[in-house]
DNA sequence: ATCGGTGCAAACCATTTGCACGTTA
DNA sequence: TAACGTGCAAATGGTTTGCACCGAT
């Protein structure tokens, strides 16, 4: 679960690697432990800065475009907020509890599976690629008298 | 199941009634028969203006806004794309499958209520308002090759 | 050396907002 | 007539794109 597993991957894929792409792995992988949810480019980009300052959000944005179709990172967007972004962690498919006061996630390990198949039952010709779950409401820290404090999630 | 209902709402919630609003719903209700998936505030606009030319795309926003501020319409986003609306219709909370190809959408509805509770007992303190569920994926039309046509979802 | 990646600036597009005027209750 | 809703125009904000240069392979 290290950067360097996803510059293997780089390196089969015949992606360049370039100190900014593994700058932004790792601004992805640390900043989103750090935030505790997964992160939008601004904030991925602050981070790559943190190190490599002369990086521009172009190059974020691109670089994502291309981790996204190669399946190193996946996109997610929550309600009407930005989208986000997280690495993909082999075998490890899941779905996410968002706060709507801090914008915090939890992972939720399980798949709504049943679902899955009732809805192949009822439309058998539809060919299933892909399926979203996301599951909204407050922490513990947020739900008393906006306790929480909102953060803003698509910074400013 | 007719404008009527919602009108009837409106009054209830002190929502005044106007011309325009008037039309908004109904060309959400025509509309996402006619197009078979709920729609984008541009595509209600269309439809209003049909009947009624002098609407702004403002007026539908905000109009759209209310209206989903008191339950009367839901809004969801899929994927990348713009925001589409549809009318609530009390009881008949869903979710959607919806073509990569064509855009169309289909109702599924059942819930992932197991997920739900699932995610409840691990995460007990999390105090669940809401969730999204959505597949994607290819109808009959859109699987052999390119042959449905992917229509523009957020029109240009 | 070649092809792809990058920074810059400008474009895009869905959506929002300030303001003055018109309409509903 | 007092809110409230509306149209217009301009702003906003996340994201994309054209172009010339630069760096990885």
């Amino acid at each position: 679960m290290m950067v360097g597993d996803y510059l293997e991957q780089l390196k089969q894929k015949r992606i360049r690697i370039t100190p900014q792409r593994l700058e932004i792995l790792r601004a992805i992988q640390e900043g989103t432990r750090a935030a505790g949810h997964p992160l939008s480019a601004e904030e991925i980009l602050q981070r790559v800065r943190e190190h490599y300052p002369a990086v521009s959000l172009d190059t974020v944005y691109r670089t994502l475009a291309t981790f996204v179709e190669q399946g190193l990172v996946s996109q997610i967007q929550f309600r009407g907020q930005c989208r986000r972004f997280e690495l993909v962690r082999k075998g490890k498919h899941h779905h996410h509890l968002v706060c709507l006061g801090c914008g915090k996630t939890r992972e939720l390990p399980f798949c709504p599976s049943e679902v899955l198949k009732q809805a192949q039952l009822q439309y058998p010709d539809f060919l299933i690629q892909d399926h979203t779950f996301t599951i909204y409401g407050f922490c513990s820290g947020c739900q008393d008298g906006w306790g929480g404090g909102s953060e803003d999630l698509c910074e400013r």
